[in-house]
DNA sequence: TACTGTATTTCGCTA
DNA sequence: TAGCGAAGTACAGTA
């Protein structure tokens, strides 16, 4: 991979090599001592610090501190990225439209300086979402109560899209809400509004709500009961990963590669 | 900034840099040709591709594709980090604890291995959010309606804490729900719920409910209708970057400067 | 630690 | 393009 980088560089020569790289629609990556501002969806400051900063071609920039897990400060992708040499320091800037939002990267110090030339056109393959989960009590509507049918995913009502609708075995309509993970109150809140639009709609009949999750909050519980709501406990999948701990670290390899 | 860094190291170099850096509580970047597996709240898998990968000394791991906002894989703040030589690929593991994650980036290829002792204090100042709003409104009540009279804010109700309560000019009690954004039928059941909970504790009175935003989408509109309950419209701050575009890139400095 | 709600949420899908 | 809901959401505040 031909890739540039470089340490400690002059302003001059890292605005160049910014350049240079989004020129190439490289991603680069800038670390040194720096003040960012924002302004766009709201506005925010951040003084001085040291800070990795990432610019990738599609427009997304991102800046990390040394801790953390998001960005103190980013560009979604849709932008367009600046740099420019501003009394001795580098300028970065991203700019979009809808929504209208400029970040500025300012660095005062410039520790390193690298353009990469990366290609990756992988998916993330992931398992245990809450599409898994409906696919799993589709494949199996029992699961949800003895008789259940499904009879639409998605369908419409006046207050949005239903999960799972279907009706028990004394032929009443259910509304069926998946959550893949834990429940709290707003969930609750979104399985009433889907049965109080659907009994506004077939007005000569009940309908029943169930709430599917692995487990629900008392909170929420009671939320349910209130609103004779119900709840089914069920998981996207046997995925316990409490149990399928890894064996010791350089032992993991053989089953890689035996595949 | 006595940084590390080195380009095309053989792997069993990598591992050493890393491991070094891991121990310095360093911020490090790995840019290779990696695959990933991840297990944990749920499972994925990652084929190979070209990846910037940063970790952080508090146990934050991210895995970047060259497009996108989000790290394709991740691991959150408070696990640790490892490194290992695996059949001539370096192995950085990524583990934490509640809930049990498990990360694993592969490298079948290290194009640069970096590592940086960064020093960040600095937190960061943002104006415009919901709290702002607020404050904004608490400073001057009858922005929601002439003889408004705030009592509380985060008032604890069994259905969670309201943003703002107060009584109207008939001494009815009323319930104020904040967004700083365009709001959609979420916000309308959150502001039901905490409604319903009020009435249920003062059954002799009516409870009035008022959502604030800057705007509904016509789908909540309805639904606020349908349940008697008010909206008004506020945003945050007067923050229209719309109108408040930035010159041309070379002369916004001076504005700063002479701050 | 668990619960609750905000977020410059981001992202994908659909009308 | 806007609306709607999911997300391995992350994160802060609180009990």
């Amino acid at each position: 991979m031909p890739l540039t980088s470089q340490t400690d560089p002059p302003a001059h020569e890292a605005c160049a090599l910014i350049e240079d790289g989004l020129t190439a629609d490289h991603v680069i990556s800038i670390v040194g001592h720096c003040t960012v501002t924002y302004d766009g969806r709201t506005q925010s400051t951040l003084g001085p610090g040291d800070r990795v900063v990432l610019c990738k071609p599609d427009g997304t920039l991102l800046i990390h501190q040394p801790t953390g897990r998001k960005p103190v400060n980013w560009q979604p992708p849709g932008g367009t990225h600046e740099t420019a040499l501003v009394d001795e320091d580098v300028l970065v800037r991203s700019r979009r439209e809808s929504p209208p939002e400029v970040v500025e990267v300012r660095f005062s110090e410039v520790a390193q300086v690298s353009s990469y030339p990366l290609t990756d056109e992988q998916d993330l393959e992931l398992v245990g979402s809450e599409d898994d989960l409906r696919q799993h009590i589709l494949a199996d509507p029992s699961l949800l109560e003895p008789g259940f049918e499904p009879r639409a995913t998605e369908r419409e009502t006046s207050a949005g899209p239903v999960d799972i609708y279907g009706v028990d075995t004394e032929n009443t309509p259910v509304i069926v809400e998946l959550k893949r993970r834990r429940v709290g109150p707003d969930a609750v809140g979104q399985l009433a509004r889907y049965v109080t639009a659907a009994e506004r709609e077939r007005t000569d009949k009940i309908v029943r709500g169930i709430l599917v999750a692995p487990s629900v909050t008392d909170r929420a519980r009671r939320e349910l009961d209130e609103q004779d709501l119900e709840f089914v406990s069920l998981e996207p999948a046997d995925s316990s990963p409490t149990t399928a701990t890894l064996d010791d670290f350089g032992e993991t390899t053989g089953e890689k590669d035996s595949g």
